[in-house]
Formats: structure tokens, C-alpha cells, sequence
DNA sequence: TCCTTGATGTTACACTATAACATTCGGCTT
DNA sequence: AAGCCGAATGTTATAGTGTAACATCAAGGA
């Protein structure tokens, strides 16, 4: 599926990637998406998927598992790691959302249905997590993995470092 | 530094960085590199530091923490988490190791004093990890990351797929 | 010698994640 | 409508990963 219809301007503007807007937008309109998906893929997306992804929708940082599972519990969902956990993992199998490994948690992913092999720029100061076009980051992985006789079926591609913002700010 | 001195015939050469080959070359010269290393920055190989930085380097894997202190406490060493993670800390702000975060372990660093940032190519069937150049690949994540105003510090870059020989094997 | 610094060792605990099993729900068949 | 089946949810319990805080010890300098 091609990059066809962008999700929201303001998430998807590089140079908006960090700054403030209206998650408005990203929220509705990536959580519909994301039900259109699942339910061509003939899945469910079930009361507790959907609430994990609008609770993952609510910003654009990373959160991790026990976090949203707080959240479910105090909305009366199960209250054990395993709610919480299969929620992420079906989420993330479906590309609706991605896992940081550097943070141990989970983001939405702003580019539901589209083929991506997403880069994630994390910044040490504030802690946003954005999503970054990555295709030439992955191609480069591809050919330097080909040198060597590796076939790559996945990737994580994370940068630490600081945002526009925190930068301006602090030097 | 450059890449002058390549550690290891058998570890270096792109085709051979999954292929079978004497270990003791890469664990006795990156060994003595690492000595060198940590001395001339005013810093101490003391007898854990060092007998991790050996532990690491007897495979081309990845181990966990708990592995390694496993392995520490069967010798005589502390027994306790802490005497593993700083260690393993250590090496890895050293540049002696690198940790895999897909797989929470950690490596021996095949280039000791080499300013690089690393590409590691983790195969799903026999869990061998390869440390691949990644020159290219850290360049495109730059870019990348410029191109929204993030300007990158660390990274981790991680491919999960298949080695040469396992596909081979496997089809 | 005394003192400071850094390294090691310990206890204790926090955080992350999964195995295994019971229960419930939705859809389908009869 | 009754019964069945597979998927999803909920639970208990436990495994795995990582760190805070403090005590001890060794090395080097004042």
C-alpha cells in the first residue's frame, strides 16, 4: 500500500514531526485506519485492542506495557500484565503499532497499512518518540546485510539523541 | 582510528563473518587491543572487567547478563547481578561490547578502538550475531534524522533474519 | 599514616514479560 | 433454540531483566 493519504499534516510534516499540534487529527484518523485494517485482514479489533490503541494514540512517546496496563485496569479491564501484553503484541503484528526496544515500550504507529521499516528518533531530553521516513535507512541495512550473506526479514532502527526543541533549548 | 589493523582474518572478512573459523585470533587480539585501549585512557582492565570482555569473546553470540554472571560466580567472583551490569557496562561505554536490545544480551565488540557505529545482524535460527559495517547505514540514519532537525547521538541499528549457512540449510 | 577515589560485593527490590489454565464471547451448525 | 468451536479475555503464578543503596576493599597521593 502506498504513502497515498497522509494522516494527519501535522504528524507527518517532517519538520512538525516534533513540534506541538492538534493530536486530534493523528488519533481519529489513525484509529480508523487501523479498524479499516483489521477488519480487511478479517481480525477483530476488539474493546480492550482499540482502547490500548487510543491510549498509545494519546501522544506521540513512547509508553510502556504496565503504563497502559494501568490505564485498562482503572477503566475496568483486566488488571494483569498478560491484558496489556496481548493487546501490544496484536497491535504490533498488524503494524498499528511499534515496539522501542531502547525504552521497553510501545508507540502508535502514524503510518498504519503503509510498507514501512520505520526509523525512531527518541529524544534523551523530552522523551518524544518520532517515527522518521526510513526507506533509505533500510535499504542501506539491506545492501550491507546482502555483503555479508544475511538475508534481513526485520529491523529496528533506533537513534537516541535530542529533538529540534530541546535542542533550541538547552544548547 | 582508522581501521587499520584488522582483528581477525576470519572475523573481518565480510564473507566469513558467519563462517566457522578459529577463534582464537579474534580472542586473543581483541583482547590485548582492548588492554591498549583502556590503558592509554587512564582507565583499569581489572580482573571481572577482563574476564567478561573473555566471556564474550568465546562465541560469535550474544549473551545475557545472568549468562555471564553465571559464569563469573562458577569462578569465584560476585554472585550478584551488579557485579555482571557493571562490567558489561563498563566494556560498553569502552566501545569493548555492544548490546544487542532485541535480544537483552550483549556482544564482544570486533573492532575495539574503531570509531563505528555497528549494524548487528541477529540470524532467527541458530542466533549467531554478526557485526556487520555500517558506515552507510548510520549515514543514511543521519540524514534521515536532519531531515526533521533530530540530530542523532547513539543508535542502535538490528536486523533480525537469516545467516547464509542456516538459509542455505533451510531454504 | 591518613585520606580519597574507584572498584567490588551484598541485600533488596523494581521493572518487564510470559506460561498455563479458567472463563467468556461470537459466530456457526444443526 | 441448543449445542459446538475457536478466539479473546481474565486470572494466578512465576520467570527474566535491571538498578538503588549501602558496606567493604584495594590503590595511590598528601
Amino acid at each position: 500500500m502506498a504513502h497515498s493519504a497522509p494522516s494527519c499534516p501535522g504528524c507527518d510534516a517532517p519538520d512538525l514531526a516534533f513540534a506541538a499540534h492538534d493530536y486530534g487529527h493523528c488519533q481519529t484518523d489513525a484509529l480508523s485506519r487501523a479498524e479499516a485494517l483489521v477488519a480487511a485482514r478479517g481480525l477483530r479489533m476488539t474493546p480492550v485492542r482499540r482502547r490500548v490503541l487510543e491510549i498509545l494514540l494519546e501522544t506521540h512517546r513512547a509508553m510502556g506495557a504496565y503504563d497502559v496496563l494501568g490505564r485498562l485496569a482503572a477503566e475496568g479491564f483486566g488488571a494483569q500484565p498478560p491484558v496489556a501484553y496481548r493487546a501490544l503484541d496484536f497491535l504490533e503484528e498488524q503494524g498499528l503499532a511499534h515496539r522501542i526496544r531502547r525504552l521497553n515500550a510501545f508507540t502508535a504507529c502514524m503510518h498504519p497499512g503503509e510498507a514501512h521499516a520505520p526509523a525512531f528518533l527518541i529524544c534523551r531530553s523530552c522523551d518524544a518518540v518520532a517515527e522518521a521516513p526510513a526507506r533509505s535507512v533500510r535499504t542501506a541495512l539491506d545492501v550491507a546485510a546482502g555483503q555479508v550473506g544475511f538475508t534481513v526479514e526485520g529491523s529496528n532502527i533506533e537513534a537516541l539523541g535530542q529533538c529540534p526543541d530541546c535542542r533550541g533549548r538547552a544548547a
